[in-house]
DNA sequence: TAAATTGTATCACAATACGGATACAATAGT
DNA sequence: ACTATTGTATCCGTATTGTGATACAATTTA
């Protein structure tokens, strides 16, 4: 699995790793029940510690995408159970509720909201365009 | 201007401020170049330190609400101008963004983002509704 | 059962964020 | 010009966060 990893970009490695992992599993390019690298094998791959991949895949496993078994390894977790996708469900409400108070309170209509939302998602579509083309899942 | 604080809410005290200001401005409460309290007011009426005030300011400043004139104080912007629009815009984009990569990164539709931004605006309307029919600005 | 492999827990250190005390600089108003 | 008022800058202490080093515990595998 390759990954890489920017550090003081900004934003923590751990989230940097987290972020890639999500990534790597709603294009498809990691199945369900898949084996991610064990803890260590990562860690000494990004020569960081382990910890911080411990971080990585904890968040990773509180999202319902990975599931982890003691000395067996950790795993991608069936992503279309009604458990992980409730909880992804979750933090995408928790995103747009932050999104539609700070737009309330900047006196910002909700229509307006929606017409901006959709303007970014022809942004990110033309801008991805390249990647997205090849990360669709292809069964 | 009455603004109330509730120390570690888990949420720093310098955006509580900046964030009922933010309320104030978008409801009419507070109207374009209206003077704010100064710095060392509103901290000692808040019983905190003026450097927490002025990082509230200086948040909203950067948001384009406000602007500040030494000697004078600081005053209501017009949030209406082009300028404060584009800010208060540019922001608001950064929320959109991070909803919609996240909600891509775990496999969600696009048409499901925006019914999902659709119902949390019910849920928000309705909680709201009482402090709302009352902060509207009525001009 | 024994060894290897895996995730887990604990301690430590550096950087950053938050809030506080104090001194400084520019403008307003007289 | 002088004084009062306003925002600004600097330094500090504490708490939290991010990362690292090391030892521990559970499970797999032979």
């Amino acid at each position: 699995m390759h990954i890489e990893i920017s550090p003081q970009d900004g934003v923590p490695i751990y989230r940097q790793i987290a972020n890639q992992v999500k990534y790597l599993i709603a294009s498809g390019r990691l199945k369900t029940n898949e084996e991610l690298p064990p803890i260590r094998v990562l860690a000494e791959q990004l020569l960081i510690t382990p910890n911080t991949v411990v971080k990585a895949y904890h968040e990773l496993q509180s999202e319902g995408l990975v599931y982890k078994r003691r000395g067996a390894g950790t795993f991608v977790a069936d992503t279309k159970s009604p458990l992980a996708r409730r909880e992804q469900k979750r933090i995408l409400i928790g995103r747009a509720d932050a999104l539609l108070s700070e737009a309330k309170q900047l006196g910002f209509t909700f229509d307006e909201v929606l017409e901006m939302v959709r303007s970014r998602q022809s942004a990110l579509d033309k801008t991805a365009g390249k990647e997205q083309s090849d990360a669709r899942p292809r069964g």
